[in-house]
DNA sequence: TATGTTTCTTGATTTACGTCAATGTATGGC
DNA sequence: GCCATACATTGACGTAAATCAAGAAACATA
């Protein structure tokens, strides 16, 4: 249950049996089946989403009714409309099960009190926006410098697994291309 | 020198006078002209570079020689090339000064001196990282979902002013257009 | 096994935007 | 005040990728 949830906290931080064992009481454990939104646009956005097993995206949906895919989320990821989380403004993405999901949800007075009591929390947050920041960072140049091929190709060069794992439509939809496009880079 | 530094850490944090009088030491000051380099992509980026006074652009050159910036940073923001700062990887951003500028510098070694001993400054760049990733979210949301004509009147919604400071020629490679798009948006 | 649903492929056509090239207009150093 | 350099505009043209449309696989449900 919480066995992806210490990993990942643990590749950050260190963690004594204490913090161990009061962490789960600040999180609730929610269970998705594939297609079940966790949020939607216009709500409050008042959790972080911890994936534990299977697989999550949020989006968004222009006037069009396309879906723009702004994250994929699987085993280890953390999902939420993050402006909304933070400013209590109304959120702009659609949040959705990809697969069934077991998540974990932090909710904001949890989170601010998990800040205080588990201090190397706070630390672990900072390193991960941090990390989350260079991959965002990486993500805007490819999208602003590389052509439709050359954002496909180094997708799957970062994640290998991505394409037997993820519909080509949502990968598209991830790269702001289209499936076609897709279908004629793999022909070559 | 410090006014600048100080008001962006009290919009997040609140600072005691013992802090204050600390804070100076971590950091170095650095002038540069207008076109001189901070840094190449190569090179280690071995410091985050507080801008107290004037403007910067972090950018990649690409194979043809063409310039995209992934950064405008100007009073009160932040500057580096992160990837590279945090792992020790080479840089793979430029970064120079587009006016006249005095900056802070960060050390690495500072950096995690400065985490420890201020025990707020964690809070502050934890706060920052996460106000910078719903930044980038939107960012790229902009980037995969709107026509040219849409990003650049959001960035000229978020940033007035940007078109009076910043050389037309440097927002259109900042949004990933060029600088005849804007021109014939302009004109409407 | 059949039947709908979702996903992927392929071709024909359109379009937004880039590229190239020429000209015009600021801006700053000397 | 002049010249050089940087920046902006405009037009003609090319192209990468979107859109539209129709089938073909793949997968799921009964």
């Amino acid at each position: 249950m919480f066995d992806e949830l210490y990993q990942q906290l643990e590749e950050k931080i260190s963690l004594s049996e204490k913090d161990k064992n009061c962490i789960p009481n600040f999180f609730e454990t929610k269970f998705l089946r594939k297609k079940q939104l966790l949020l939607q646009a216009g709500e409050y956005c008042r959790t972080l989403a911890f994936v534990s097993t299977g697989a999550l995206k949020s989006y968004t949906i222009d006037e069009k009714g396309i879906e723009h895919i702004s994250l994929l989320a699987w085993e280890g990821w953390w999902v939420s409309d993050f402006k909304s989380f933070i400013s209590d403004e109304k959120a702009i993405l659609f949040i959705d099960a990809i697969e069934d999901s077991e998540i974990l949800l932090l909710s904001k007075s949890n989170y601010e009190q998990l800040l205080i009591e588990v201090p190397s929390m706070e630390r672990y947050f900072r390193i991960l926006y941090q990390n989350s920041l260079v991959t965002k960072d990486r993500r805007l140049i490819s999208s602003n410098t590389y052509t439709a091929e050359e954002k496909y190709n180094h997708l799957l060069k970062m994640y290998p697994f991505i394409s037997q794992r993820i519909p080509q439509i949502l990968i598209a939809s991830y790269l702001g291309i289209t499936t076609e496009t897709i279908s004629r880079i793999k022909k070559g």
